[in-house]
DNA sequence: TAGATTGTTAATCGATTAACAATC
DNA sequence: TAGATTGTTAATCGATTAACAATC
């Protein structure tokens, strides 16, 4: 049951295939070819087969890949057939505009708790949720079984929280908060740097300037 | 004056050197070498030294790096030495985590203004910045000259606004709309879907559950 | 059947890693 | 000087693209 991984490169770009056919199924398109896809997308013909294949002949020779069908599919590739119950710690400004980011629902991710230090969240409800404070998280933790926990909290808790997670079940972390966390290699991170990501915007701004000459 | 671009792959390693060099400055390291730090942030000491010599010798045979130095020169490699003023549109939840991200004053990132359509938002504050209504946009740009702006809407409106945008001299977009923005060429985009990471570690999820297997 | 388009193998390209001479 | 570590060239690895036979 030899099992080759499939790259990063690969699955990174699978939620974009599915956002395309999703908007191609909204226009009413019933099947579409690589090529076609290929350009509207962007990428190479090639690719798309290549990163479809991967796993398996969604396609048909002469006829192109059903829509509607693909995107079930790439759907199912990436989990959103299944429920995930989720929770978001850290109720500030970023955990609350996630919490409210309803169109998780809809993938599955249902939001089970909202958990902050500050006593004046206390059971404020975002999108009836109520928020908890982070002393009863273990005891909800033991209590619910939650699988993606979402960090949006500052970098200086973060490892610890994390922690206290994983040891509770939790399979997986979106992380918001700078910071790497090293955390069991079963365990799924996904970082979200923002600060990252907009260094990269002020970098790609600077190279249009030509301030990157060497001399 | 020929020069060789410079792959995306390295600059996203930038702005995590970065964040290293500064912990190492916090916590007094005064020099390091590619060896050590290759150690801590689990990459290759061959990809840091080549990374690095993308822009330039900053070490020294036998010395290894100087922290502070190195932290400084890769900052303005990511344009951090310079003022960029900034707009926010869409004062929605997400639009607000933005705009109190103070550490983005910090790097040099200024807020300049904040756009809604809701006219209950309108005139309301945050850090100093009133919300103004989205008609005021087009003017407020002529008067200001403004480099970045963070698109916080739906996509239904996104291309329509980062259009009005480019044309008033807008000249780098941060997208956090679920769209791909097909702008001219000379205009910067970088793009936050968070949809799309969710998806990632969704998959990595079912990865791990085994349920990828091709049978 | 003829045309279209996939699935897949082979070729190319680019990015990462290894090795080592240069040099502090 | 001897040891350490860079800067850089060469080797390897992996990802992307091209090509085409298989087949609907």
């Amino acid at each position: 049951m030899e099992e080759r991984e499939i790259s990063q490169a690969v699955i990174g770009r699978l939620p974009r295939y599915h956002r395309y056919l999703g908007e191609l199924m909204a226009d009413g398109v019933e099947r579409i070819s690589s090529n076609e896809l290929s350009k509207r997308m962007k990428v190479t013909a090639s690719q798309i087969r290549q990163d479809l294949n991967n796993f398996g002949g969604f396609g048909q020779q002469g006829y192109g890949y059903n829509v509607k069908y693909l995107y079930n599919e790439i759907g199912k590739i990436l989990g959103l057939d299944q429920i995930h119950n989720m929770i978001i710690i850290g109720t500030g400004n970023l955990g609350q505009a996630l919490a409210n980011y309803a169109a998780f629902g809809d993938r599955g991710f249902i939001l089970k708790g909202l958990f902050d230090v500050n006593p004046r969240l206390q059971g404020v409800a975002i999108r009836g949720v109520q928020v908890r404070l982070m002393d009863e998280l273990e005891d909800f933790l033991k209590k619910n079984q939650i699988e993606i926990a979402v960090l949006t909290i500052p970098k200086t808790k973060a490892l610890e929280v994390a922690n206290t997670l994983v040891n509770n079940g939790v399979r997986a972390i979106w992380n918001f908060a700078h910071i790497d966390l090293n955390l069991p290699e079963d365990v799924i991170v996904e970082n979200v740097h923002l600060s990252e990501s907009l260094m990269k915007l002020s970098y790609n701004i600077s190279r249009y300037n030509g301030e990157h000459e060497k001399n």
